[in-house]
RNA sequence: GCGCUCGUAGCUCAGCCGGAUAGAGCAACUGCCUUCUAAGCAGUCGGUCGCAGGUUCAAGUCCUGCCGAGCGCACCA
């Protein structure tokens, strides 16, 4: 019996109870979605559920009374062993054993698929992340969201959701002739202008362009500066795409911000919105009002000289986002970037949207990284950045990805580069991805020894003999059991929650729960013994968990080593 | 000044849209390898959940105020 089939039951329990007129809760007040939730302490059961206290109050009866009810029918249930009431009304189930165990054999039949799900299903998302300038590397605050978004990405796709990736390019505005005045003065021996790029990576950028195109130092004043400007661009971009497809995190749209200006995207979306009231003129700039949704102040869409701004063009996008079929756009951006929430939100109310439903922002917070106790400071236009690439060279995709997705966006995290450098057991990724190993051992040691064939796990498993699931009835492997099949609900509610991070944190729970559970449970016959059913309902338990981490370990875009 | 986000063990962080004695890893200390990977397991130590009120049968979780940290408040991109 999973927790959702468990769920149902009790579910299905009050709505007779009320039927039956023992609990005289009126029909409107039946919550819909009742809750079974794993007890931390064993004494509470396998399962319990607060759902007689929460309607305690609507029929009128204290909560054990309602408890009592409910316990009746529940003892009824087919593989619930025992209900008991306890504290001020919760309910603890127990399971039989054997209600558990099937599990196994059904987490190996649905294979990459357990864990997946259709509660999204009815979702259209477009998920757009990191969305850097391309006037530089990206950097460690880039590589929280390609970590992050990647997964979000990968976790919402199991949920049902359909989801397209994107990366905005802003490659537009005053920004990229900076970056080409840069390159050129580099190129040139000339001092970096002030307000241009100063990092560290521009000399080197620049040389790279020369050497690409030679002819480009005959070229004089602006024609050079455009030229470094677009050569630069495409290299830049191009070291962009290569990091990330190295990370381990894919897009399926670029979409510049150049080609909506020149589409016409931008100025048909100040007339899409002039058309629904919100536009207006005032000292030679065209303006949004986005006060009248909760923005600050209203915002500028052309500028007096005649330039389209940075909003207008978001405005377009979101609009072009909608009309590409999107029902959901969800931002992920940076805390520095926090007060843009409001004006994004008023663009979908100003479209007529519903900024509630149409618009999803997260907010990351900054990364910080410290190395032998003193910040490191991030900046683009100076210095002694840290970039996507470095991170991965020290520490490798793995370990990034997974003490980067690990940790909730909205937590500022400080990485510890002796730690992220050290490859010691520190990074939890290893005890996640040692767990895989040392299970892909057992079952390797398990061939070698005969006890089942070779080829795909689960079928071999099949001819190997039958399986008993009440045989699984030792406690830890009552807690293995349990562990997975909290699985679905898991990657549910990141998807629901848009916290991928849940996702890890059980694997680091259920890698805990697996060592546990070998620790105690011998799984393969020593010597000369025999082979009994119990190895191979142990040996189901141990290739149901290694589905169970391997699929964690996909949602993560992190690998799953069989030897380490 | 206004606004957003964050304050949980010595450190890094969880805490499942209010639930039972607040968790994990690391660090410190103590045990466990003739047996499937000891990158493991068992145990000890460690917290007035920033502070103060409020709502509730029940608050780390929700509301208000305060304190502290970070970040935003452009006809910049």
């Amino acid at each position: 019996m999973t927790p959702a089939e468990l769920a149902d039951a009790v579910a299905l329990a009050v709505r007779d109870a009320v039927a039956a007129n023992e609990l005289p809760v009126e029909v409107g007040q039946v919550p819909l979605d009742i809750k079974v939730e794993r007890p931390r302490s064993k004494e509470h059961g396998d399962y319990a559920t607060s759902v007689a206290m929460i309607i305690s109050k609507s029929a009128g009866k204290n909560p054990r009374e309602v408890a009592e009810v409910l316990k009746a029918r529940l003892e009824k249930v087919a593989g619930i062993t025992a209900v008991d009431i306890a504290g001020p009304g919760f309910l603890n189930i127990t399971l039989e054993a054997g209600a558990q165990g099937v599990l196994a054999e059904n987490i190996l039949s649905a294979g990459e698929n357990y864990g997946h799900s259709q509660v999204l299903s009815h979702r259209i998302i477009n998920l757009e992340f990191i969305s850097a300038n391309p006037t530089g590397p990206l950097h460690l605050g880039h590589a929280r969201w390609a970590a992050v978004g990647d997964a979000l990405g990968r976790v919402l796709s199991a949920a049902g959701a359909k989801v397209t990736r994107e990366f905005y390019i802003n490659d537009a505005g005053v920004q990229m002739d900076r970056f080409g005045a840069s390159l050129q003065a580099a190129a040139t021996g000339q001092d970096i202008p002030e307000d241009g790029y100063h990092g560290a990576y521009i000399p080197t950028l620049a040389a790279q362009v020369v050497q690409e195109n030679p002819q480009i130092v005959n070229l004089e004043g602006s024609a050079q500066q455009t030229a470094f400007r677009d050569d630069g661009y495409r290299l830049q971009l191009k070291q962009q795409q290569e990091i990330l497809e190295q990370f381990g995190t894919v897009f399926d749209v670029w979409f510049s911000e150049t080609v909506l200006h020149a589409s016409g995207d931008v100025d048909a979306a100040i007339e899409t919105l002039r058309g629904q009231g919100h536009v207006f003129d005032k000292d030679g700039a065209v303006w949004l009002r986005t006060t009248e949704f909760g923005d600050d102040k209203d915002r500028v869409m052309v500028k007096g000289d005649g330039e389209k701004t940075y909003f207008a063009a978001d405005a377009a996008y979101y609009l072009n986002k909608r009309a590409r079929g999107f029902d959901q756009c969800m931002y992920m951006l940076g805390a520095d970037h926090h007060g843009y929430v409001q004006r994004l939100k008023a663009i979908a109310a100003c479209a007529g949207d519903d900024p509630k439903v149409n618009i999803e922002v997260l907010i990351g917070q900054l990364v910080k990284i410290v190395e032998d106790g003193k910040e490191m400071r991030l900046s683009k236009r100076a210095g002694n950045i840290i970039t996507l690439e470095d991170l991965v060279e020290w520490v490798g995709v793995d370990a990034a990805r997974y003490s980067l997705a690990r940790s909730s966006a909205d937590t500022p995290l400080t990485l510890d580069t002796k730690v992220l450098t050290a490859r010691t057991n520190d990074n939890p990724v290893f005890t996640v991805q040692y767990a895989h190993a040392r299970i892909s051992s057992v079952l390797r040691n398990a061939v070698e020894l005969e006890v089942i064939g070779e080829g795909e796990i689960a079928s071999a498993l099949q001819a190997a003999g039958p399986f008993d699931p009440a045989l699984l009835n030792h406690e830890r492997e009552g807690d293995l059991l349990g562990a997975l099949a909290e699985f679905p609900r898991v990657v549910a509610s990141a998807a629901e929650l848009f916290e991928p991070h849940r996702v890890a944190r059980y694997l680091e729970e259920l890698a805990g729960t697996y060592h546990r559970f070998y620790d105690a449970c011998r799984v393969l016959p020593h010597g000369d013994e025999e082979v009994t059913p119990l190895v191979l309902a142990r040996l189901r338990l141990c290739a149901a968990t290694r589905v169970v981490v391997a699929n964690g370990l996909q949602l993560l875009g992190v690998s799953a080593p069989e030897r380490m």
